[in-house]
DNA sequence: TAACATAAACAACGTATGTAGTGTAGTTTA
DNA sequence: TAAACTACACTACATACGTTGTTTATGTTA
């Protein structure tokens, strides 16, 4: 899957790797010295020393930019933690947990005034991907899938961001002991 | 909550009224027949017959209005069913899946090609809400309830947005069937 | 009804967006 | 290495956005 997704990266035109490389870059400083909602696609371009034109030439809109580098960062945490081709088991399931509410910590300190929007957008990539992540995992049962890995999907997301709002946050480990039970309960019929 | 707002509305200056009906009105039959994306703030105040300086004088854009306009359909809602001032029990989350659940399918039908974008807004404000009415369902409890209320919004939520993305919908009481203990397993404690 | 307060209209401006056309320079393939 | 391809630069344009200042009209209060 993501590693398709490689592939046909590494057999790009180098000039093609290298602006999109300038513009994924210069859009993450950005995003760290002033947020998403003041980021221009100007700005953008205006970092990675290319012309304005030439953006829109691999993204439609900053909103796409985003899509693309929330899901690059998913698909290298996946990776990194092998969590990509397994199935479900309580300690994946802590694993992704963690990995998502860890994605979300490292996203707020990467972003400066991370507003209700980008949020919203982030969330909606990410979610895709999750989804895709859960279902994978819970393929080879009889039973149905679809409904369980919804709202696993979905309350895996929304602890992450309960977590990642909280003014004093304790512990990840202790966290995602609180929250383990909740998203599992749904789907130890699959273990 | 709501009969508050509603008391602060009626209280308004006459023209302030009528001028944001007139680009509520607007922009709703604008939703339908372009859809969000396409919709301009120009789009708006022509259809309404005002001056486009006026719309900021309302809203601060575009975003704003629709948040508005998602709040003031989720709240009729609820009261019409007077899901507001209960507290948990399986019946009332019968009926808040229902309604969660009309109420995007609803959506879908009223606005011409909604984009993920769209939908990324319209989540994010009636989340908020769906949070606050189960937080009040069960704030009597000694228990903690932070974590089931937000498991619990987001689930419902989220298996809402699946039924209304499937392209053969079963009968809404059937999948509220299927829906149901998928949520309730983490507030029947609550009961 | 007179005085006041303020909503809305209108004109004007600077900025960002997204698109089109043309030329140039770097990359691939034969 | 020559020919074909295409990513990028540059100029230019039409459109939408959000704001400011001024005037007019509508509503409120004394």
């Amino acid at each position: 899957m993501s590693s398709k997704l490689k592939e046909l990266e590494e057999k790009l035109d180098p000039r093609v790797k290298r602006t999109r490389n300038l513009i994924l870059t210069s859009f993450q400083s950005l995003l760290t010295e002033k947020g998403f909602e003041s980021v221009s696609v100007q700005d953008v371009t205006n970092k990675a020393e290319i012309n304005r034109v030439t953006f829109y030439a691999h993204f439609s809109d900053k909103y796409e930019l985003l899509d693309y580098t929330v899901q690059k960062a998913f698909m290298s945490e996946v990776e990194k933690r092998n969590l990509n081709m397994c199935s479900y088991s309580p300690d994946n399931l802590r694993n992704l947990i963690l990995i998502v509410c860890e994605f979300l910590v490292t996203l707020h300190s990467r972003c400066a005034q991370p507003h209700e929007q980008f949020e919203s957008l982030v969330e909606g990539t990410f979610k895709k991907h999750l989804f895709e992540l859960l279902s994978r995992w819970l393929k080879e049962s009889k039973l149905p899938t679809e409904l369980p890995a919804t709202v696993a999907t979905w309350a895996i997301y929304g602890l992450a961001t309960h977590y990642s709002h909280l003014k004093k946050r304790p512990a990840l480990e202790t966290f995602v002991d609180e929250a383990f039970p909740l998203v599992a309960v749904n789907l130890e019929q699959f273990a």
